[in-house]
DNA sequence: TCCTAATTAGGAATTATTACTATTTAAGAT
DNA sequence: ATCTTAAATAGTAATAATTCCTAATTAGGA
């Protein structure tokens, strides 16, 4: 996906285009981790330009995740992790020794028999996969 | 089941039968709430013994969780929260108005195709539903 | 009863995140 | 193009949860 089409979106729900959000995007779209937290969004634009406030990272991740555009993650390290919305919805197994992950398509809620959900209206899940990985394995 | 089932726990792994670990299992047999934070666990107990440090209470959370004895929960909020291993395997649905939450028995491992996790050695896994419950829907 | 490694209390330090406030700015109106 | 203003930002302080540190205490074996 082009930047574009993630500003197209802010534009559409009547947020300012600042060059602060662009750069927050952008680093996402850049990157080849797939999973930034707050810090390293930070660490990342403050190489170009160094005034970008963590207040500010912190409160347009928050942001884009309510309006869609980026998905929240908890590895149950307390710390947040995002990734962009730019691929189908996935879930992750996640390497307790090196810290590495990847996504597996497998979801849970396919196979959820509603009848465990009845009276009860369905936000969001989570579901995560701690192991070894293939690489640490040896 | 009664606290000399988990106390035998700990004598067969060879750790040392402190008052402040009995006290912590108690908590956990006596409650109601099934998830009790570090913190809540320290204010029950200082109730009647003030001297109990919080650093004791998250080192035996800890070293209680990795004995099996305790599982520790994350719904997100960064804060973990534990329950006691006195039934069986279960998962989460919680309600993101009210903070309570139900236990539903559906396991996503129970459907995972292999496929997805080969090459892969699974040592845990987390599964939550996040939405609003009964109660809190009208 | 003695010994010692394990454990504890109390407080300081750390980490991630949120709150606060004065200043700046995007973008619609003139 | 300029003006206006609500929204957004920078910089810093505050908060919350957890971990670290150290001297003192203690459980449990010898």
């Amino acid at each position: 996906m082009p930047i574009n089409y993630f500003i197209e979106q802010l534009q559409a729900k009547g947020v300012k285009i600042t060059p602060q959000r662009q750069e927050i995007i952008k680093v996402f779209l850049e990157s080849q981790d797939l999973h930034l937290s707050a810090e390293e969004v930070h660490r990342r634009i403050t190489v170009k330009f160094p005034s970008m406030s963590l207040d500010t990272v912190y409160r347009n991740l928050s942001m884009l995740q309510k309006l869609g555009i980026l998905t929240e993650l908890n590895f149950g390290d307390r710390k947040s992790l995002f990734e962009i919305n730019n691929s189908q919805h996935h879930h992750h197994l996640i390497c307790t020794k090196c810290g590495g992950s990847q996504e597996i398509e497998f979801c849970p809620l396919d196979f959820l028999d509603k009848q465990h959900i009845k009276n009860f209206k369905v936000q969001k899940h989570s579901f995560e996969i701690f192991g070894i990985c293939a690489n640490c394995m040896q």
